[in-house]
DNA sequence: GCCCTGCAATATGTCAGACAATTAACAATT
DNA sequence: AATTGTTAATTGTCTGACATATTGCAGGGC
């Protein structure tokens, strides 16, 4: 690992940068220990905060942990799908709320990506995720569920119809997708008309991948694009009587 | 801003969520000016070097910038498709250097997305779109190429095909899939035979797109995801001959 | 011999105060 | 009017200390 810094830049960001490279390049083993705080400041030649300031950066982005008492000290974290989907998320919700980009946009982008996982659901998807997607398809229909549990509900099943393709990777990408779209669609008010519609088309999604029916499947996927674009119409209509549009602000 | 904290957890993590929370909702607007660590120190009654790790976490995640000087300080950064994209690459170079997922289930993935692409890309290449992809084919044909340009070159090719598509929420995606798989590739040796053979593959999808005819692009991508597959079992052969397996490791 | 308690060692988490470096705005000078 | 100090505000870093958590060991009681 290279000690030596450049003055001029922070000191804490070029030994978190050093630190990430030799964990990259397997220099320092996944459940590795680092050295101690004090033995970094001391090869750094820095003060114990400046190196603490670089493992909280390390930290942030889940390649690290850190443990207190005699044993402790700061290992490296092999990183996991749900700590890089959490990460997903936030970092999808974030574009998706701060304007940068538009709802048409992400909503082609979630079913486009979405609907390549179709061929593999379809030809993988086993009794179990069969019987969560139908959980959350009874569970749509109940009364009194207000508009969020609705919302969630949705997220669940499609969840459920992504990892019916058996493929890790592919979960991953799509829970962003998926996941970063509920606060937009929170602010989606689903009339009783509106949610028996979404539902059929879960029923029909849920049956075509239980008889391996792709061509059913990629019709129902299509038409629930083309219905949550529908609504989404009626979200840019009430934005644009607000002159500023925060979709993720709630006060 | 809540600014009471949880005794028996980690002040600056906690300080961290708080303003993280913040600038999600919309409180601390975009390129506004967060409190001086100073402040922020009194508001959560804490010291100056616990607020400073807080604030290096969201740096980390570049949820904010900092700048010295008499009217600097911390600054709610815009989330951009540059800054996401790195970081994507990043998490998914990691998923996939780490052992956490074979070859096979990363060629997967990252086809079956690519494949999504295709009906959008169809639709809206534009003749830049074409140019830069043809550029790259042109590039793949010359003599003289290591394997590693050879590699970059795809990756290239790949993004070109994706940015095609007009929609930036899915070249953030793709670009995380692609490029990831790049330190992977790497590890190929292309023979004359297989570059002949991906460059025939570019080149039909290039003239599918240009002709705007789906199911020759389809076809293109299915023949160069399994003969990738194939040519990585060959990766798979080499690997399991060495005890230790470290995708990513350099030396 | 075995278990429990208490203490020492080691590490991270936090605090307080100080100084250095950088930058912008303002005042003074030419 | 333009240039040059000067000052104030803010981040970056250092030092030293104390608080807290956890492990391991030693000693005593059974």
């Amino acid at each position: 690992m290279k000690t030596d810094l450049d003055s001029a830049r922070d000191y804490s960001q070029q030994i978190a940068e050093n630190i990430r490279d030799a964990i990259i390049s397997g220099d320092l083993p996944v459940d590795g220990r680092l050295p101690s705080e004090a033995d970094l400041a001391t090869r750094f030649n820095v003060s114990r905060p400046t190196v603490r300031e670089a493992l909280k950066r390390l930290a942030a982005q889940n390649l690290i942990r850190t443990q207190r008492g005699a044993t402790g000290g700061a290992f490296v974290t092999r990183p996991s799908f749900e700590q890089a989907q959490e990460h997903m998320v936030t970092t999808a919700t974030l574009l998706l709320s701060m304007n940068t980009v538009d709802f048409e946009t992400a909503v082609e982008a979630r079913f486009a990506l979405e609907r390549a996982c179709l061929p593999l659901a379809c030809a993988r998807r086993t009794p179990a995720h069969l019987a969560s997607m139908r959980a959350e398809i009874a569970r749509q229909g109940t009364d009194g569920l207000t508009d969020e549990e609705f919302c969630a509900s949705d997220v669940a099943f499609h969840r459920a119809l992504v990892d019916a393709t058996g493929n890790p990777v592919l979960s991953w990408h799509m829970a962003g997708a998926v996941e970063a779209m509920q606060p937009l669609m929170n602010m989606i008010t689903f009339t009783a008309r509106s949610r028996a519609q979404i539902t059929d088309l879960h029923q029909a999604l849920a049956t075509a991948l239980a008889e391996g029916d792709l061509t059913a499947a990629n019709a129902a996927m299509d038409a629930l694009a083309s219905y949550t674009l529908d609504l989404g119409g009626e979200i840019r209509a009430r934005r644009s009587a607000r002159p500023t549009s925060r979709p993720g602000a709630t006060g």
